[in-house]
RNA sequence: CGGGAUGUAGCGCAGCUUGGUAGCGCACCUCGCUUGGGACGAGGGGGUCGCAGGUUCAAAUCCUGUCAUCCCGACCA
């Protein structure tokens, strides 16, 4: 390709309206341009990629299995009522109506059609298992969309679903992905963490997440791993072993105290000269409209996607000052669990609570603390602790009980066990061995296309622009002729070009008239792997040939700058 | 949906306080000159100042509304 014809338009600037790093670069190198929120416009740059990407997809599916198909983006609402998610899914499923006033959606997964037309495919145990996966637009209407390619509303996405008869068929399919998984990014040039999960929103129960892990706030996601042994898991689903697990607030007897204003966890230790891991926390929800009280010890914060699951609802959010008022009979900052109506709201006890001794909590009254609290003495014995607490650092391994690390993570891959949760409603059914009806026991495994490449960028940059890793690169070589007026560096430069061309290696002749300076620029941000510069020092027979990875500058003849090319870009 | 900020040429910005009919840098076009890390000179094209009302002789500038975008939070594969 010459560069002179290449559709692009590289910025002298950054964006102004980009944060993260892989969005900045991204628009400033030429690569994608934005249509609306959330929505843009792949470059051929960009494309290119993308398709390299999907390649090593599409290559290690099959390897494994797999069989590529295309479903339609755009479904009818019925197919979502089918399996209830017309109503669960929520605002991130954008609707619209037909010219027949019909409900429609864009796909924001496909569960619902490849469950549906498996279904009337296959009939018969026999036919099972299957791997069935595409590649593809999808469109969640994400309430806030940021950094840039990282979270979309429109992005692209491999996903895939498999069928079987039993759960360990089902299991043994999961493995296989895995590792699929694992090698796809390891091609696309990216080391992945898989960590365990929540399922949210596509269900099932068991779930991994494929994080690159990064050290920069676009990892929106925390990550808890042990070095010692592989435990880890995403915040929102890590377990850990509290550093002090028993804890006694040292009263003697239980009594009510005035606690004039001391309203927060801080406050109260301070006044009372005692640790927050003495303190019962009391912290207040409404979860599908209905009142939720969760007591943490004073140290611990609740995990709300924790609690959402054991509550088994769909939505969350703290209740206001007037809520707690009118539903647990208590003040803001001085809510405790007794009193509270068992029969209008739901009442939670975190497993960090259970070791907790003569302890603080509120008395339900303005400016009033009970002091000297224990499970059992002054309450019914039938508490039910489960874990809704976050995990934090410093805290132990479940596994190992070494300490636990935290590290920031993209998500650029996830499998999930889903069971029957969608067969079963959609009344997906084979026949088995003995002719009964059952439904398919599924899987399904997702990888953002869009987001392993923004992912890439995030992780592979410097200060003059992208780093692409050469499985990946839009273009292999940059040929940069200082001066391409020069008629011996033109003649060389196109001699190259020609015979890199010829070799099948993706090679891009910046041929235009402008200086040095600007081609270098270019190349550095566009981020080709190698770039060849033909200058001065063609008068003696040599080329520079320079690895953007390490920017070291050697001086090869250009046969042997060609078979340095095929050398670097075939092992 | 809450908090904060911003909308002026393709990109980055100034002008707004104090109203007088729009400017700078980059990019683009022409000519000259230059060619090893985003040169230089001269000339040129491009903007209903997000949109809609209002005030005024006059609005980018003041007022009201609205839309969009970005950041933080909430939320979420």
């Amino acid at each position: 390709m010459k560069m002179s014809k290449l559709f692009v338009q590289t910025l002298r600037e950054f964006p102004n309206d980009a944060e993260a790093m892989s969005h900045k670069l991204l628009i400033r190198a030429g690569f994608i341009k934005k249509l609306a929120n959330g929505i843009y416009t792949y470059m051929p740059l960009a494309q290119r990629v993308l398709t390299k990407i999907s390649n090593i997809v599409r290559q290690e599916m099959n390897a494994s299995g797999a069989q590529e198909l295309l479903m339609p983006f755009v479904q009818p609402a019925e197919i979502w009522q089918k399996s209830n998610r017309w109503q669960a899914y929520g605002k991130e499923l954008l609707r619209v109506k037909d010219r027949h006033d019909i409900d429609m959606c864009l796909s924001p997964t496909h569960e619902e059609v490849i469950t549906q037309t498996v279904s009337e495919t296959i009939n018969s145990y026999k036919q099972l298992p299957i791997n069935l996966y595409q590649i593809q637009t999808k469109f969640r209407d994400e309430i806030r969309p940021r950094f840039g390619l990282l979270r979309g509303r429109e992005f692209i996405m491999k996903d895939a679903y498999s069928f079987h008869t039993t759960q360990e068929d089902l299991e043994r399919e999961y493995e296989v992905m895995g590792k699929t998984y694992t090698r796809i990014f390891q091609r696309c040039g990216l080391e992945t963490k898989a960590v365990q999960s929540d399922s949210g929103a596509i269900g099932g129960k068991v779930s991994h997440e494929y994080m690159v892990l990064v050290d920069t706030m676009v990892g929106e996601n925390n990550v808890f791993y042990c070095e010692s042994c592989d435990y880890s898991a995403n915040s929102n689903h890590a377990i850990s072993i509290l550093p002090i697990q028993q804890t006694d607030g040292g009263f003697d007897k239980e009594e009510t105290i005035d606690t004039p204003n001391i309203k927060t966890i801080e406050d109260l230790s301070k006044f009372l000269n005692i640790n927050p891991n003495c303190i019962l926390k009391a912290v207040a929800y409404i979860a599908d409209s209905k009142p939720v009280l969760a007591m943490i010890r004073g140290d611990k914060d609740i995990e709300e996607t924790k609690l959402l699951n054991a509550l088994n609802a769909l939505e969350i959010r703290p209740m206001e000052n007037e809520e707690i008022e009118k539903y647990l009979n208590a003040p803001a900052g001085f809510i405790g669990y007794r009193n509270v109506d068992k029969t209008k709201v739901t009442l939670l006890f975190d497993e960090s609570a259970k070791g907790m001794k003569n302890f603080v909590m509120g008395a339900n009254e303005k400016d009033k603390h009970i002091v000297g609290i224990n499970w059992g003495a002054n309450f019914e014995d039938d508490i039910n602790f489960v874990d809704i607490a976050i995990v934090k650092e410093g805290e132990f391994c479940p596994i190992c009980n070494k300490p636990l690390k935290i590290t920031r993570g993209i998500e650029v891959g996830n499998i999930f066990q889903l069971g029957t949760k969608y067969s079963e409603p959609m009344k997906a059914l084979y026949t088995d061995e003995q002719g009964q009806l059952k439904p398919y026991i599924m899987g399904c495994y997702g990888i953002g296309v869009s987001r392993t490449m923004a992912a890439a960028v995030e992780k592979y940059h410097d200060d003059f622009g992208i780093i692409w890793p050469k499985e990946i690169a839009p273009y292999h070589v940059d040929i940069v002729p200082v001066n391409i007026e020069d008629e011996a560096q033109k003649k060389v430069a196109n001699e190259i070009y020609e015979k890199l061309n010829a070799l099948g290696i993706e090679v891009v002749l910046d041929d235009r008239l402008d200086r040095a300076g600007v081609k270098f620029k270019d190349a550095d941000l566009i981020g080709f792997p190698i770039r060849i510069t033909v200058g001065k020092t063609i008068n003696e027979g040599l080329v520079e040939f320079k690895q953007r990875k390490d920017n070291d500058i050697i001086k090869l003849t250009p046969d042997d700058a060609i078979k340095k090319c095929q050398e670097i870009l075939l092992n």
